[in-house]
DNA sequence: AGCACGCCGACT
DNA sequence: GTCGGCGTGCTC
């Protein structure tokens, strides 16, 4: 009988396939990527070792077609990465394991890149380039440093200059393994900053504990110098001959962050991965992982092979960024957690606003806090936060007298300020003042926001739901009473920037959100705010990520208080979290800044804690108001999601879904998002969300559900149970 | 997820 | 008479 191996693929279909190893044919080593016949398609697949008897009838069985030996077969501790992953989100081993690999290595074409590095050679060494050709010079020089990678060229727009370079016999590609040894004789760190006395203090506690696992959390304020850290860090683990993995929520919004480190470490290999990278230069990075120093990257990068893996960096691990919200949802944050573990490697989390769930480990033990408290590099003072009680004020399309006489006094000054508001759009409704009709979302229980027209030649105003995505035309008349005279309702980002265009039509305001900003918009925008091209930013919560504005002065903040007293009280954290940002944007080094916050309820304790700047401290009181309540400080989420010819019959199966759910856990969101599918055009999506408290309980939920729902399944189409870890 | 099979209504 | 929309079932 021949040999039978066992082969993940790219299926929702959450199992291994066997397939025949044909006489004569090596087995393929486990975690080497196959073709294979799959129904009347081929397809990649992950081989993941043998077995004696298949419980597929040996007639169905089909043969193996080839090896794809052009590429290196997945790792172990991938592997292993990767079962913990399915085991924790639920979610196929196959579709994991193939969508860790970057697009170009998941298909069949053969990938070759036999020199993917641009090194100096001894003609190289002794040139020299005419003194006109600076970008050929400058090159030249980098590389009597260290190798550069192909796609780092490319992305720098060098490409010419490298040929340039090879054409005259100074520079040659290289495989890696030709450069590494090379490398070595470049200076290993460049010379760096004398540590403060908090940061000595800080690596006296974790240096000792870098050789193994655990996870440290650093809670530095804005300016406390946590990147100088990381590099300390970093610089221990690369002495000891170990790789650094360094995750960052959005690499558009950090290139200078790259830059810092390639400047700190110049003799060592430091590659990059990300989704804006072209497709073959992401390959081409991949590939080089397994060999880097250091690898610098988003999300995708925590399943990156690297053998040597001795330290990993989570900064910003606070931000949306790093779960991903479609496919396998999964947390890098938490994957870096679990291969670090695996890997027994440290695991460093940086934040100035670490995210709740993180800071109760660090306070229950389980995860060692690290705070760092004073500003390094700017003594400037922290901002001066005043707040602006809206009771009994009259209000200015949302914008208070105070706060405009500020921008206008900014303005004057010569100095730039923000307008932060977290709701894009023009208004959050549309609403008919005789029948109280209020835009609903035909989909789902929001409301529909008012976007006007971009310009006047741009197609006319929306309604969109922010939600599920839903999107029509503005009505004439109200639907429910068929009057004309539709009101705008509250306001968005572009209301506000309307309105600042005519109190202060000689200010130059620029509006940062989703509708504005396109991927790659943020050097741009950097480079305008810098050369003092605008005198007003107005914007959501993207004004909280992203680029720091060193003249930014003013910071005015509106209409907070929807998230005060949510009913999620997540939207309290992230507000916090949010506004702590955003004053940290304001002020520069030889004058603090102003933050104005517009409120009706002055007398909230955010504000309180906001105004001494202490996030430990409003952290700590969240923290208590949850045991209270009896919630566990560390909540997670079990989503059930239906799919039937009809959204009614959808929110059937999840009303009686909700019925058969144990008592323990809150239903606390009923969130249904529809999506129309591409090829079933009545098909309708519903998602429950429901909010429980450990992991092993939730588990235990969906297993004990499983059974129920399998009895109460009129004309659903599909569905699906997942714990979902993204939303604590 | 794809993809084919197969069932019923409106067309040249 | 067929074309095609869409429910159903299958993939080692």
């Amino acid at each position: 009988m021949p040999p039978i191996i066992q082969v993940a693929l790219d299926t929702p279909l959450p199992r291994l396939f066997d397939y025949r190893v044909p006489e004569g044919q090596d087995i393929p080593p486990v975690g080497a990527l196959v073709e294979v016949p799959f129904g009347r398609t081929r397809q990649i697949g992950v081989a993941l070792g043998t077995t004696d008897s298949s419980l597929i009838e040996t007639g169905k069985l089909r043969d193996l077609l080839r090896v794809l030996d052009d590429r290196p077969a997945i790792s172990a501790d991938i592997l292993r990465l990767a079962q913990f992953c399915a085991d924790y989100y639920h979610y196929p081993l196959g579709a994991i394991l193939l969508s860790s690999l970057p697009p170009r290595l998941r298909r069949a074409a053969p990938f070759t890149t036999p020199a993917p590095w641009l090194v100096v050679t001894e003609a190289g060494r002794l040139a020299a380039p005419p003194a006109r050709a600076q970008a050929q010079r400058v090159l030249l020089d980098t590389l009597k440093i260290s190798a550069q990678a192909r796609s780092a060229l490319l992305e720098k727009k060098q490409g010419r200059h490298a040929s340039t370079l090879v054409a005259a016999g100074w520079a040659g590609w290289a495989s890696w393994a030709q450069v590494a040894p090379a490398s070595r004789d470049a200076p290993a760190s460049a010379p760096h900053p004398e540590a403060t006395p908090e940061q000595q203090a800080a690596l006296d506690t974790l240096l000792p504990t870098m050789s193994c696992f655990g996870v440290h959390l650093v809670h530095g304020v804005t300016g406390c110098g946590k990147t100088e850290l990381y590099l300390r860090l970093i610089d221990h683990a690369l002495r000891a001959g170990r790789q650094c993995l360094v995750l960052i929520p959005e690499i558009a919004l950090t290139p200078q962050l790259e830059q810092h480190f390639r400047a700190r470490f110049p003799g060592r290999h430091i590659v990059t991965l990300h989704s804006g990278l072209a497709e073959k230069a992401r390959a081409e990075n991949w590939l080089a992982s397994a060999g880097c120093d250091m690898l610098i990257g988003t999300r995708l990068s925590v399943f990156a092979p690297l053998p040597r893996l001795g330290l990993i960096v989570v900064d910003e691990e606070h931000d949306g960024s790093f779960k991903q919200q479609d496919g396998l949802r999964y947390s890098a944050r938490d994957v870096a957690i679990t291969r670090g573990k695996q890997m027994n490697a440290p695991v460093v989390l940086g934040s100035a606003t670490p995210s709740l769930e993180s800071y109760a480990q660090a306070l229950n033990g389980r995860y060692q806090l690290i705070e760092l408290k004073q500003r390094a590099i700017r003594q400037a003072r922290l901002p001066d936060i005043r707040l602006i009680d809206l009771k009994h004020l009259p209000l200015d399309n949302g914008l208070s007298h105070a706060a405009v006489q500020a921008l206008a006094d900014t303005l004057a000054r010569g100095e730039q300020s923000l307008v932060f508001l977290n709701r894009r759009g023009y208004a959050p409704a549309l609403y008919c003042p005789s029948c109280a009709w209020v835009s609903p979302c035909p989909h789902c229980s929001g409301r529909l926001v008012l976007h006007r027209a971009t310009s006047p030649t741009r197609r006319a105003a929306r309604l969109k739901c922010h939600h599920c995505g839903h999107e029509t035309g503005v009505p004439a008349v109200c639907p429910g009473c068929g009057n004309p005279d539709l009101k705008a309702l509250g306001q968005g980002t572009q209301r506000v920037e309307e309105t600042l265009a005519t109190l202060l039509p000689d200010a130059r305001i620029r509006r940062i959100d989703r509708d504005t900003m396109r991927p790659r918009a943020w050097a741009e925008l950097g480079h305008a705010v810098r050369t003092r091209e605008v005198d007003i930013l107005v914007g959501t919560q993207m004004l909280a990520k992203g680029h720091d504005f060193p003249d930014m002065t003013l910071a005015v903040i509106l209409d907070t208080d929807g998230a005060l007293y949510s009913p999620d009280f997540r939207a309290t954290e992230r507000l916090f979290a949010q506004l702590m940002q955003v004053s940290g944007r304001a002020g520069r080094a030889d004058k603090p800044g102003q933050v104005l916050i517009q409120t009706a309820f002055p007398d909230h304790p955010l504000f309180r804690y906001l105004q001494r700047h202490d996030y430990a401290g409003y952290a700590r009181e969240l923290l208590k108001e949850r045991t209270q309540l009896d919630l566990p400080p560390v909540t997670r989420q079990v989503l059930l999601r239906a799919e039937a010819v009809s959204m009614d019959a959808a929110l059937a199966f999840l009303r009686r879904a909700a019925g058969c759910v144990p008592a323990r856990p809150q239903v606390s969101v009923f969130n249904p998002t529809p999506a129309p599918m591409a090829r079933v055009a009545n098909l309708e999506r519903a998602q429950l969300l429901i909010q429980s408290t450990t992991r092993q309980a939730l588990q235990g939920f969906v297993r004990d559900w499983r059974p129920a729902l399998e009895n109460i399944k009129p004309r659903i189409a599909r569905w699906s149970l997942d714990v979902d870890p993204l939303v604590f």
